[in-house]
DNA sequence: ACAGGTGTACTAGGTAGATAGAACACTTGG
DNA sequence: CCAAGTGTTCTATCTACCTAGTACACCTGT
């Protein structure tokens, strides 16, 4: 249910926070109308401050996809789930077009990296098996 | 011939400089008894400052992959080939589990990704032509 | 010998991210 | 009303990373 947070990973905590809700909503979980869970009650859950939360929060309203309703919650937007499919697409795309750029200027062939990719989805789902 | 620094990157610099020689020699360019390019040219190359190229190589060597030769430069060792080709395998193969993991974690299916990064492979290969 | 290139070491300062703890403003339900 | 929960704001501290500048130790070709 709450995101797997990774404190040695480079990617900031806030934005491990931010781009997993993003991934959530876009799938139709919470929808618009529903609420985030509230700063603190995150914070606890994951083990950190509830400030780094905050910080996640406001990423997501800046960007629209949910309005802070004070003594209330996080309220996800009707436009969210547009918002944040657009989002998800591009956040995955620049993901592997880095993958790419490593690995070709580093030598490795694009027909590689699709390899290794269907090994790791093949060997997930032997681990859930 | 150098790498691609992103300034901006999550990834800090050293680790960027570091991953590209770990790609490269790995391919075989250096080969073993080549010297890196020296402290002071890659720091000019790069725009950035000396003590951060330092801090790369001192991660390549603590891994087996170069030695440092006061007065001479940093040397490609031996063993640099082996152990860069698994390092290279691991950390790709690491990225695509980071992908993988938040992408389904938010709902993705591992179909999707596999289709975006066979789009991303084509539009590569549409652009260089 | 010496000049110019190498790696190495040190102190200092700046920034971003996370933590810690406190205080304040607002809404809801009893 | 008021207690408990919400979001908001603030100062302070810590760490990792990067920058800046300097100095030192070593090797090589001339």
């Amino acid at each position: 249910m709450f995101p797997i947070i990774r404190a040695d990973s480079p990617v900031p905590i806030f934005e491990q926070i931010e781009r997993y809700w993003v991934f959530r909503i876009a799938t139709g979980h919470p929808q618009p109308g529903e609420f985030l869970p509230s700063v603190r009650k995150l914070a606890q859950k994951l083990l950190i401050h509830p400030n780094t939360v905050v910080n996640a929060y406001e990423q997501l309203e800046g960007a629209g996809i949910i309005t802070a309703r004070r003594g209330v919650g996080m309220e996800v937007t009707m436009e969210a789930p547009g918002i944040c499919k657009k989002r998800r697409e591009e956040m995955v795309k620049l993901r592997l077009q880095e993958i790419l750029a490593e690995s070709t200027q580093g030598g490795m062939s694009p027909t590689e990296i699709l390899r290794l990719l269907r090994v790791e989805i093949k060997t997930r789902e032997d681990n859930k098996a």
